[in-house]
DNA sequence: CTTTCTGTGTAATATTATCTAACATCTATT
DNA sequence: AATAGATGTTAGATAATATTACACAGAAAG
């Protein structure tokens, strides 16, 4: 079983991933909704997350507290995540991304990201991975 | 945080354990019912699995292949943790354990191992840990 | 061979956890 | 002041789990 699929499984509630992450159910369903992450679900229809899931959730909470919007959010785990195959949903976002040269789009970012200091939290930089260190 | 502790945090449903470690809720629930494992709970009394519980659901299902019966799982389960420090429900077992010298203890092991051949239920080795490897 | 015990299946009922949807609230932007 | 974005809160429905009791097959003992 590769590494990959591992960090995959689907296995939390969100109960769990509520104090992991420390967000709210609201928050949580709210970026789903916004397509920040797609968690898998049980058969009736529940949500369950993934290490990985739960890493990107906290990538997004530092982002949040760096102050950029939902659209900015998108648009920096987008990048992080450069070879993909396609599938119809990412096809979606890869017209979107055609529309916008990389210069747009770094200056987009940098925008975004000076726009608001948020009184520094502590340790600002992206943190992928994380959970995984945090189990073995 | 130490790794310990990381193992020993509480993070899985039942319905997760199940899947992961192929056995039912009514075998969990029978092997907590006789002291194989003490899950954590959350607030409304569900039961919630850390990975050493879970390793050590796995390392029951290998031994009740073996032909082990709850008493013989004890047993070998109490072995692999030698230094525990004391507590009210652990006195109950170091009582226990003083009245059997470890002559009579690994007969009894030796007994009920070669009981029965349990026809070969493919690396009847000790997974301890086998869950730490799954994931990382 | 019958009886007893052990480990597990199954069903009923109760409670907890999560879901969706709607509306409220707060802050920043226009 | 008005609007939009992000989150809080509530209500009602459904899913997941808990507990308990009874059933049952196979091993153990007589």
């Amino acid at each position: 079983m590769s590494d990959d699929l591992r960090r995959n499984m689907a296995l939390f509630p969100i109960g769990i991933v509520m104090k992991l992450t420390d967000l709210t159910a609201r928050q949580i369903r709210y970026y789903e909704q916004n397509d920040l992450i797609q968690p898998a679900r049980t058969e009736g229809k529940q949500r369950l997350f993934s290490f990985n899931d739960v890493d990107r959730l906290l990538e997004i909470k530092a982002l949040i507290e760096k102050g950029l919007n939902i659209a900015g959010i998108k648009q920096v785990l987008q990048m992080q995540e450069p070879a993909m195959e396609q599938t119809e949903i990412s096809t979606t976002s890869e017209e979107k991304r055609k529309d916008m040269s990389d210069k747009e789009l770094h200056q987009l970012l940098r925008q975004q990201i000076m726009y608001r200091d948020a009184s520094r939290h502590g340790e600002g930089a992206l943190i992928r991975g994380e959970l995984s260190r945090f189990f073995h």
